[in-house]
DNA sequence: GAACTAATGTTATAACATATCAATACTGAA
DNA sequence: TTCAGTATTGATATGTTATAACATTAGTTC
């Protein structure tokens, strides 16, 4: 298990290094980056917290790639169902993904006071959620793990 | 842990007895259970599922109880504060606490197909997450667990 | 180049939520 | 019992998030 989020790293490396494995991975799967949807993933990975649709389409708007909404839902929804983001219940949110390609049950600490997310991986469905759900009879296909408090950053006087 | 939700029983029972429970810690708490906000827990209780707040504002404009959106909102913020519901992140809407009284973080199963929601308990900073959160420095203050997928009863036929 | 599928453009509206300020009711103390 | 303080409700307006529906364009395959 492996939470990426919080501490300091060589940004713009990481997020070229995202946009290569996307592109690979779409290279691969026939899937189409198309340039809207290869934009949204560079903002949400520039800037490494939670963005609202309506913030993403600021930006799109701003560069003359659409004003509507459907355009930033269709280009999330997209990069969602290929896994190179997720959304974050809580807030509704998108993040980028921290664990591009691998098909994974993401658990999320999210700060509340600067928006920040780490996301860590976990296997629900051998915790204790998993033993409820077998006892319950429940068919789990989507799980949401998401923790609000306090980043290492936020917790040193600058929070509310 | 027990899970508390997809098993039949005697729901007329079920109700009163959460009601007096959600009566009783009020007097004990100094807290006020106004005609509102009693009437919507109830509202919640009896139907068993997750409730929009939208749909709870419909009950209540029928009944004279209040016709625009602050009044659905400030009582389900109070049933929240209080303990006796909760929000269910995924799907913009409140369920009646099933444990009624007890601190505690719920955990739960969701069905897409009927909504209906089975809550179980959880200790998630004994968990993976927590031991995640611990290794990031994060301080959890709230976690959401929602596993989204089908009930028993959805799994025979009648599910999409 | 016709037929098919995927993606985008566009308009409209649905669904969820809160800010603000005025009015009223309840509570405890002088 | 009236005053001050606090909690609650009433009312208006608006902010925020999300999707339905249908027309158009682009890309792919035969």
């Amino acid at each position: 298990m492996t939470t990426i989020g919080f501490e300091t790293h060589d940004h713009r490396a990481c997020v070229s290094e995202a946009m290569t494995k996307a592109e690979a991975r779409c290279a691969a799967s026939d899937l189409r980056l198309t340039p809207v949807r290869r934009r949204v993933l560079e903002l949400l990975l520039v800037d490494h917290r939670a963005l609202g649709a309506y913030d993403i389409l600021g930006h799109l708007s701003a560069e003359g790639l659409g004003t509507q909404p459907p355009v930033a839902y269709r280009a999330l929804d997209f990069l969602v169902k290929a896994g190179f983001a997720h959304r974050i219940e809580a807030l509704n949110a998108y993040i980028a993904c921290a664990h591009l390609g691998a098909d994974h049950t993401p658990a999320f600490l999210i700060c509340r006071n600067c928006r920040s997310v780490a996301e860590s991986d976990t296997a629900p469905s051998q915790g204790r959620l998993g033993v409820a759900a077998r006892d319950a009879g429940f068919q789990i296909e989507h799980t949401v793990i998401e923790a609000q408090g306090l980043c290492p950053a936020c917790q040193t006087g600058n929070a509310a």
